[in-house]
DNA sequence: TAAAAATACTCCATAGGTATTTTAT
DNA sequence: ATAAAATACCTATGGAGTATTTTTA
């Protein structure tokens, strides 16, 4: 009964840019290495949340709508701002945990427990 | 062994602001209506995706690292974006299926229902 | 010793996969 | 008859809860 906040999802945002660019879910699931069936629903479940259609589905694939046109401009800007932001934060200061690895040392694996300060 | 392709949580930003506005995990958890352990497991997460440390805990709260400071100065800007882009999709378009109910037609219960296109 | 955060579990919602069906040309 | 999307079903990951432990002023 609370209130469900939205918070729009980044993924389904790339997603949907994506099968724009394609015209097709199908085409959009294999550049995302996905199956059909999870796009389409993630492409539905992005619908439920904007409240709006954003897709017109047919046989040859699919096309924006105008709130789909409108979603796909905002896109770029709000992942460009991401990726900004991301980046910004992470110059702020020497990074604790690396992700994953960030420097080979040429020899050998060195990838193995990387200096990690937290478990 | 794919690309974990990070892509911001908007989620967590909303989270993370407002444990920086409170100094304490457990007050914002408080007020997002969560628990503590949940909350703390969050900026965890959180500090595991940006790859930095972005809060100092001590006993007597929490407290914004430069890192955390930078990303609190992008979550403002990143969610005022998010919601300009809600709110003209939504506008863009009559919407299908109503999240929720938008009028109330005076009379009684007028929630159940409610005029759906779509099953 | 008390107040804050962190950990150890448990549970459930959902994102994603496989298989199949529907739809329209 | 074919190519696209949609549905049905299943599984596994992780987000959130309760209970408890660690930490330090």
């Amino acid at each position: 009964m609370s209130g469900a906040q939205s918070d729009l999802d980044l993924r389904l945002l790339r997603y949907f840019a994506v099968v724009v660019d394609l015209g097709s879910i199908t085409m959009a699931a294999r550049a995302l290495v996905m199956t059909q069936p999870a796009l389409s629903r993630s492409m539905r479940s992005l619908e439920r949340q904007m409240g709006v259609d954003l897709l017109v589905r047919s046989v040859r694939g699919v096309e924006p709508t105008p709130a789909g046109r409108t979603l796909y401009r905002h896109v770029t800007t709000l992942r460009a701002q991401a990726s900004t932001a991301v980046t910004e934060v992470r110059a702020s200061t020497a990074p604790t945990t690396l992700p994953v690895t960030v420097v080979d040392l040429g020899g050998a694996t060195a990838a193995a427990g990387g200096g990690t300060l937290r478990h």
